[in-house]
Parts: structure tokens; C-alpha cells; sequence
DNA sequence: CGGCTGTAACTTTTT
DNA sequence: GTTACAGCCG
């Protein structure tokens, strides 16, 4: 009797732990168990919490950790779920499946990939691999020879757009990419042998890894891995498509354990063909599911949601709810309309110093934007003014060329049989172009897996000059390929580009201090395959990750594209370049669907902050498409945030001239957020 | 055939 | 600032 009540009272309390701090409705969603379940949950309103909690719950209550599928949408989200659930339940929590869809492809794949003719050593391409791939079959096609062909770029855009939206080519290039209806024929000879050759070489590109899971699941192996799990979590569901859709619903069935979260206010990926469309049809998939709705925001002060309530008023999706803060009080965002960029610049350094001055460090405020050169403008003044920042999103360390080049070595000892990687390492060498390069990949026939040897054992025939660095490039990957680890095989191709580097890159020192970094990267693995998958799958995703990391002790401030904010939240936050053109982006503006996407891409940038937002749009900005005399134009502020939604700002004028007078007034009217008396809180209770 | 130079046209967001 | 290509030279 009192053993069982001491049992009792234990799982009692532990109950009690993932139990704490929720409301009734995350409570609901943590504790359902009768299969489907959505939760519909706004922005701030503790979904990450709510979803650890349910983790937690569920390994408390008995269900093998590593019978847990958490899909999220960055291996960071999984990681820090994970890492908050370890804390309620203990280590076992780290032995859940977590991580993306294409990363859980990944793994699943390696196992069981042959079950579907994917060899298990597959080499995976990313998007500019995938472009240069769709290059060398477009030449050999001899296709796109006129004039206006679409890019590699574009071509690879249609490509994944097709296959993830499941249209068929022709009504995709009708409805997206009208410009290119003319050439339909082509480009579906060029998709067919771009399809080809990556089942030649052991290739997977994105939507692959999304596809053969799929396929997978339908064959007979594909009970393995459905028996593999008894619970599916999918955080960011608004965010899925519809080929992820058919993997969630293949894996759980009608009535499965399969808990949906997603928001879909908050849906801004339809550009690679994720749609909401998976969330309102979910409740038709699953016909028993529970929908439970979370809208009391725990993050922003009621005047950040009036903000952003506006904005989103003006076009409500079908599961429409305005959120509301559970405390009063909070200062009112401002809108500060910037005479050029420079004006902008130099008013949101003012005000991030300020804030900064006011107790809230650097690493608690961020800066969002819409696309990533947004922030050339403001990364020169930060650098002028000393502000340490890093920056997410936009560009990334693996797309630069030189990384990609060192990485093309370590794929070629990978997987021999990668075409695009051969192509690239050959064409590194002096004297070799494309010509040269696809006779040597010919030559060692680099469809059958001795490729490799076949290079090393004999060389290639080549034009005698190029004999001495085809000679240098032939020993480097020997060498390379007899390290045991993954980082002394970097290091050794790392001297290989040195030389190459030289005569190739004129600022080929830079270029190599970042190849430096990478080694160190690699260093800290111990599996090759898995070095390459990661980096392909879960790339560093800020400018400091992989460079010039700042020192744990510094204090930085957070530049961020909208799209890689999601999820994340600031005390303070700036959005810049708020102007029509922008936000909306005129790109944009061809469909009514893409202008609700901009619109609730500004829904998401507003919803980051916490207690203090600024939002700035210059009124004369650089325009990077008009190459004339005067590549700067006159934009008004985005219609977002006109009217009604405007209203709930405090307006604010900046002149690049007497700027900081006007700035510095704004900023003094702003009640000062006190973050230090709301930490303290906590520890008056 | 490949590398170099000048010219013209294009630049969203991410796994 | 970038990329893609035509034209020219080795």
C-alpha cells in the first residue's frame, strides 16, 4: 500500500514537472492521447514549450525515447526542444529521432535505402550543385541554346517546385514561371536526364531525399520504419508540403499518434511549395483528430500585437484568432519613416545603442529584414560605429566558392561516383575548363564505383600541360584518401588548394584562413559521410558559426532575414526597409497569394519582439535592379502598414542630415522597457 | 580546346 | 557586385 503510493506520488510529481506553467489548452494538447491531434498555435503562444512538454510527457509516461519522431524545421529547434525535455524527463530524452524532414530522409535512408534503389552511399547535392548538375546534362542535351533559356537557377527552381507541389510541369510554368511556358519541351528533356544521371552517380538533391522517404514508406520495408515509431511530432506544419504531408500521413495512418502544430498566420514558405493547405486538411486526413487552439501570447506587450493583429486583419486565414497578451502595459512600436538608408542606418544603431544603454545587451535585440543584402547598408555603419554583429540567413559560407571547391575534393573520396563533384575538382586545375574536365570524368568512367581508383592507379590522358597539376591533384587525393580522420583528409586537400588558389583567386589568403576554419569543423567529426550530410542538410547557419565566431563572452547583435528568425524571439526588435518594393517584395506582387505571403512574412518579423519594436522604412533606397545612371528609386511605405495597422505606431521622421536630433528625441518619448526590474520579478515570487 | 577580356543582363526567402 | 557569354589569342 504505501509502496504504491509512494509510486504513485512520484509519477505524480513528475507529472507535475512538465505539467508547470501551462494553461489548460497547452495542457490539453501535452496530455491528449486519443490519436490526431492539431494544435493551431499563434505566434508566442508556447508552442515549443507545449511541444517539449508533450515529448516529456510521453517518455515519462513509457513510450521509448527512441520510439519519438520530433520533425521540426531546423536541427536547432530539435536540439533545443530536446535539450528543455532532457530537463524534465532526464538523458533518455536525447535518444528521440529529431530534426528536419530532409535529415531524418537522410538517415533513414542510409539504412534502408536500397529498398527503394538508393544506394546507401549516396552523395547529396545541394542547390547549387543540383544547378550545375542540371548545366552538364542541359550542354549534353544540346538544349537552351537561344537567347532567353531560363537560368540553371530557374531551371532548378521549376524542377523543385514541380516536384514538391506534385503539379505537372506545364501548369507550374503556366501559373509561376510563365515566361518560360515557350520552352516546356526542353526543359522536361533536361528534368528527364537530370533525373537519369543522378540515379547514375548515387545523387540525391533535396526533394529526393523527401521523395525516396516517401516511396520508401511504400514498399514493403516501409513497415520497418513505421513500426520504428509510435508517436510523430511535426512542429511548423503551415510550413509543410504536400509531399511531406503524404510522408506524415504514410507513417501514422488515419488514426496514429501524430501531433501537427502550426500556425497558419504565420505559413511563408510557399515559394518551395509548402502550403497551409496540409493544416486545413487535416482534419479531413485524419477524421478523428482533436484541433486544440493556442492564442494567448506569453512573448509581446498588447501594443506589438495590436501591431501585428493589424497587419494580419487585413487578410484573416480560415483559422483566424487574434492573439491577446495575458498582462497590460507596454510601450507602443514605432514606424520610422527614413529619408534614404544611410538615415536608417544611423537611426537604428542610435536606437540599438540606446537600448543597449537602457540594460538590454546587444545578444537580446536583433535586426530583421527581407532579403539578405538588406543589411549591406547597416553592416557598414555597424562596423564604422565597432557594434559586433552576426548574421543569419543570406548568404552562407558553404555557397562561397572556395568552400565549395575543398568540399568537391572530400566528395570525390566519398562518393566516387559524384559527377558534379569530379567536374568541379577537375576543373580546378589550370589549362582544364569544361571540355578537358568531361573527357577525364569520361575516361575514369565515373558511373561505376572505381572511379576513384581508376584516377589514382593511371592517370588520365590530358594536353601535356596539364599533366603537372593533374600529377599534384592525383597525389593530393591519394594522400587525402589514406587519413584515417575526417579533419587531417581536410587539411591535406586544404594544401592542395593553397597552390591552386594562388593564380586562381586574387584574394586567395582570405579565402584561406576560412578553409582553415573548415578543417576545424571537420576535426570534430569522425564520419565522413556524416561531415558532408551535415553540412549539405544542416549548413552553419550565421556568418559567425563557421567565421570569425565572436567569443562566447562577447555580446553581438543578431542580423537576421525573416525567414530565419522564425521561431526565434528578441526583446527588442528593428525590421528594417519596410518599404513598398520590399515588403512586399515587387517579386512578389504577380499573385494575390504571393501578397499575403509578404503580408505575413511582416506578421512574423513583428511577432519576434517582446517588448520593444521598431520598425524603419527608408523613402530612398538603392535599387539593385536599375543598372543606370542613378540606381536609387523612391518607394513609399509598405501598404502593410498603412491605415489601420499604421495606426498602432507611433510615427517618427529621420533626415539623413539632422538625423540623430530626430532620433534621439524619438527615442527619449519612448518609455524606457526596463528589463532589469522584469528579471528581478522572478525572484520576488 | 581553354583562358582571358569586355559586355550585357540579372539579383527573395531555404531544406 | 555578380554571372553568362561572345570574341580573340595561345
Amino acid at each position: 500500500m504505501i509502496i504504491a503510493c509512494s509510486l504513485r506520488r512520484v509519477s505524480f510529481e513528475r507529472m507535475f514537472d512538465w505539467l508547470q506553467g501551462l494553461n489548460d489548452r497547452q495542457r490539453e494538447a501535452v496530455e491528449y492521447d486519443g490519436g490526431p491531434l492539431l494544435v493551431v498555435a499563434g505566434a508566442g503562444t508556447g508552442k515549443t514549450r507545449t511541444l517539449t512538454a508533450r515529448v516529456a510527457r510521453l517518455i515519462a509516461t513509457g513510450t521509448a525515447a527512441d520510439r519519438v519522431l520530433l520533425l521540426t524545421f531546423s536541427r536547432r529547434a530539435a536540439t533545443e526542444m530536446l535539450g528543455r525535455a532532457r530537463s524534465l524527463v532526464g538523458p533518455s530524452a536525447g535518444r528521440v529521432w529529431g530534426g528536419t524532414f530532409h535529415a531524418v530522409a537522410n538517415r533513414l535512408l542510409r539504412e534502408h535505402g536500397a529498398a527503394v534503389g538508393v544506394d546507401p552511399c549516396f552523395g547529396i547535392l545541394d542547390q547549387a550543385d543540383a544547378g550545375e548538375l542540371m548545366d552538364l546534362v542541359r550542354v549534353d542535351l544540346g538544349a537552351g541554346l537561344e537567347r532567353r533559356f531560363p537560368r540553371k537557377d530557374t531551371l532548378v527552381a521549376i524542377y523543385s517546385r514541380t516536384v514538391n507541389s506534385q503539379v505537372r510541369l506545364a501548369q507550374v510554368l503556366e501559373e509561376s514561371f510563365p515566361w518560360c511556358r515557350e520552352d516546356s519541351d526542353e526543359i522536361a528533356a533536361i528534368f528527364r536526364a537530370y533525373g537519369e544521371r543522378k540515379r547514375e552517380h548515387a545523387l540525391l538533391d533535396y526533394d529526393d531525399l523527401l521523395l525516396y522517404w516517401r516511396a520508401l514508406l511504400g514498399t514493403p520495408r516501409g513497415d520497418v520504419v513505421r513500426r520504428q515509431f509510435d508517436h510523430v511530432l511535426v512542429d511548423e506544419y503551415q510550413d509543410t508540403n504536400e509531399v511531406q504531408g503524404d510522408i506524415l500521413f504514410s507513417l501514422c495512418g488515419p488514426a496514429g499518434n501524430v501531433c501537427a502544430v502550426g500556425d497558419d498566420a504565420q505559413a511563408i514558405y510557399a515559394f518551395r511549395a509548402a502550403s497551409p493547405k496540409n493544416m486545413y486538411e487535416f482534419p479531413v486526413r485524419y477524421p478523428s483528430a482533436r484541433v486544440v487552439t493556442l492564442d494567448q501570447n506569453y512573448r509581446s506587450t498588447q501594443p506589438i500585437l495590436d501591431a501585428a493583429n493589424a497587419v494580419l486583419a487585413q487578410s484573416p486565414g480560415p483559422f483566424a484568432k487574434r492573439l491577446w497578451a495575458g498582462h497590460t502595459g507596454g510601450t507602443r512600436p514605432v514606424l520610422a519613416t527614413c529619408s534614404d538608408e544611410a538615415a536608417q542606418a544611423g537611426y537604428v544603431c542610435d536606437s540599438v545603442l540606446w537600448h543597449r544603454d537602457q540594460g538590454v545587451a546587444l545578444r537580446e535585440q536583433a535586426v530583421l529584414f527581407r532579403a539578405g543584402h538588406h543589411s549591406d547598408g547597416l553592416e557598414l555603419e555597424l562596423a564604422r560605429r565597432n557594434i559586433p554583429f552576426v548574421k543569419y540567413g543570406g548568404l552562407r559560407y558553404l555557397e562561397a566558392a572556395h568552400v565549395k571547391d575543398l568540399l568537391c575534393l572530400l566528395r570525390v573520396l566519398d562518393n566516387p561516383r559524384d559527377e558534379v563533384a569530379w567536374h568541379r575538382a577537375l576543373c580546378l586545375l589550370p589549362g582544364v575548363g569544361p571540355a578537358t574536365a568531361r573527357r577525364v570524368v569520361d575516361d575514369i568512367d565515373v558511373r561505376s564505383g572505381e572511379a576513384l581508383h581508376r584516377f589514382l592507379d593511371a592517370p588520365p590522358r590530358v594536353p601535356t600541360a596539364v599533366e603537372p597539376p593533374l600529377a599534384e591533384l592525383r597525389a593530393a587525393l591519394a594522400d587525402a584518401h589514406g587519413q584515417a580522420s575526417v579533419g587531417t583528409q581536410v587539411g591535406r586537400l586544404r594544401t592542395f588548394c593553397a597552390g591552386v588558389f594562388e593564380h586562381r583567386y586574387p584574394d586567395a589568403d582570405a579565402r584561406l584562413g576560412d578553409l582553415e576554419r573548415l578543417e576545424a569543423v571537420a576535426a570534430r567529426s569522425d564520419d565522413r559521410a556524416r561531415f558532408l550530410a551535415d553540412l549539405a542538410l544542416d549548413p552553419p547557419a550565421s556568418t559567425g558559426d563557421l567565421a570569425g565566431a565572436p567569443h562566447l563572452d562577447d555580446d553581438w547583435l543578431v542580423l537576421s532575414t525573416i525567414h530565419s528568425a522564425k521561431g526565434c524571439e528578441w526583446p527588442v526588435v528593428h525590421v528594417i526597409h519596410a518599404s513598398d518594393g520590399n515588403i512586399p517584395a515587387d517579386m512578389a506582387l504577380s499573385t494575390p497569394d504571393g501578397l499575403d505571403e509578404e503580408r505575413r512574412l511582416l506578421y512574423v518579423a513583428l511577432t519576434r519582439a517582446r517588448h520593444s519594436l521598431v520598425v524603419s522604412a527608408p523613402l530612398r533606397y538603392y535599387h539593385r535592379r536599375r543598372g543606370f545612371d542613378d540606381a536609387h528609386s523612391y518607394g513609399q511605405l509598405s501598404r502593410f502598414l498603412m491605415g489601420e495597422a499604421g495606426a498602432a505606431f507611433d510615427p517618427v521622421s529621420v533626415d539623413s542630415g539632422d538625423g540623430e536630433l530626430t532620433t534621439d528625441s524619438a527615442l527619449a518619448a519612448e518609455p524606457a522597457p526596463d528589463p532589469v526590474v522584469g528579471a528581478l520579478e522572478a525572484l520576488w515570487q
